[in-house]
Formats: structure tokens, sequence, C-alpha cells
DNA sequence: ATTGTTTTGGTACTTTAGTATGAGTGTTTC
DNA sequence: GAAACACTCATACTAAAGTACCAAAACAAT
């Protein structure tokens, strides 16, 4: 916060500092006015870059948006997709189970829905594609 | 392709207007010469962020830079590291053995080190807190 | 009300994952 | 050259994951 500050306060003065310079170029007739627009231009595009960047730099992980669309074009179930989130938790059946207050056997149905869906071996398999679909957040 | 070339040009082509358009309100005395800055200040300020905001859309998926420090932190070794990139991509003990030219005792006993280090039950909670520890590309 | 889907759950089974323990080989470091 | 470590591999075991098959209850839609 404080540097940001710092920056504005910076950036005012040298606003203020080319006014006055190219006042005195223009009196003195020293510089040729594209110059000192063209210094000008330079100068206030690298700061709007600059700006910019520090701007998206905050943002960092941006969440994926989750293909809902994928989701239904693979015939996953609401209740499966659930499971699928669990297990992408680092989460064995028996804590998916208790989490969603189902017993383990329903847990095991389901994923071996999602592995078919998913065409998938395994559940490790199954979290990479799941996330290259984006149909789950990384 | 195209419409960045578009793009420049429609840039150069109002930075010449604006040259003009200087000079012209300079002989007429029309306009004060902070107007004429200022203006053009904002302009390319404006360009500046706009110019960023589109090459980093570009980039979308900046590959999150791995933490090296916290892999040696964790006390996990080269090979250790190898077969969590693979379980990360979803192999099988077996196909990583195979892909790594070991025997899958080896990858199991990798595999059981891993768990302790990252302090994970299970291989799909180790990609998990790998993945927070910012110890695997996302 | 019947039909189709989802959700639930069970049994029995195979496969994979993970633990515990020990041990040989090679490399580095003091 | 001994100690420490990384890598390798094995056996024997337990635990978890996954498959196959079946079936009942809940639910929405026609």
């Amino acid at each position: 916060m404080k540097k940001t500050v710092f920056v504005f306060s910076a950036l005012i003065v040298s606003l203020l500092i080319l006014f006055q310079l190219s006042k005195y170029a223009y009196a003195a007739n020293d510089i040729s006015v594209e110059i000192v627009i063209s210094s000008i231009a330079i100068v206030f595009f690298v700061i709007g870059l600059y700006i910019n960047r520090k701007a998206t730099q905050n943002q960092k992980h941006l969440p994926v948006p989750i293909n809902f669309k994928k989701i239904e074009q693979l015939g996953i179930s609401k209740r499966e997709y659930e499971v699928l989130v669990q297990i992408s938790k680092g989460l064995s059946n028996k804590e998916i189970a208790d989490a969603l207050f189902v017993s383990e056997s329903t847990i095991k149905t389901h994923v071996s829905n999602l592995l078919l869906k998913l065409d998938a071996k395994r559940r490790t398999q199954a979290i990479q594609k799941a996330k290259d679909l984006q149909i789950l957040a990384i």
C-alpha cells in the first residue's frame, strides 16, 4: 500500500516535470514538438504496461471455470460429480461415504461408474482427466 | 495476427494525427499545452493497459513455478520426485515401474517414502498436498 | 400409473496400493 | 575407510480400490 502511494506520487511529480520541460523547450525552441510528444507517449505507455502488470499479478489464481456442458456430455450425474470432487481432494472411499452420509458400497458404485464415464482405469487417472476436461477446479 | 497488424496501424495513424493536432492547436493558440500533453498521456496510458491485457490473456495458463526449496525441505529425493510426477499423471505402480525401468517393488518403496514425507495416507492425497505446496505443476 | 434414471446398498471377487522389514550396491563426505 | 545416504529389490502381509452382478427405493417426466 505504501508502495502504491509512492509510485503514484512519483507519477504525478514526473507529469509536472514533463509539463515544465515541454513549456521550456517550446519557449527555447530547442526540441521539436515530435520528440516531446513521443517521449510523453512512450513514458505513459510504459506506465500503462507497468500498472496493468501489477494489477494482473494480484489476480494470480483466477479459478478455472468449470465446464458444465462437458459434465452433461459425459453423462455424469449430480451425485457422481460430488464423489469426483471428494476424490480429487484425496479422500478414501470410506471417508467420502462418511462425508456424504452413505455407505462405502454406494461410493464404490459411483466410483466405478465415474471411471467408466471418464474412461479411466484408476481414480488418480480420473482426477487427471477431469482436470484436463476442466470439469474440476484446479 | 491480422488483428494485431490492424491495431498497430491504427495506433501509428492516431499518433500522427495527434502530432498534427497539437501543432495546429499550438499555432492557433486555442488549447493550453497542459491539455494537449494530458490527453496524449491518457491515450497512451490506456493503450499500454490494453496491449498488456491482450498479452497476458494469451498467456492464460502460466505454468505455476515449482517450489524447489520446498522439495528440498521435505527431503524428497530426485527419484522420489520423478515417481511423484508419474503418480500425478494417473499411472499405476506397475506403469511407473515400466516407465522408469525399475521393478514395481522399487516404486512401492518410493511411494511409501513419499507418503511419509508428504504426510499423506493415499496417493490421491499426496497429489493434492503436492499441488498445494506448489511442488507439482498444475 | 408406467417408464426411465438416479441413488442407494449388498455380496463376492480380483486387483492394486501400501506397510514392514531386510538387504545389496553405489556415491558422497568427513 | 567408515558413515550417511540414495537407489534398488525382495518377501510377506494388510488395507484399499475396483469389478461384476443384482436389486430395491426414490424421483421426475410422459
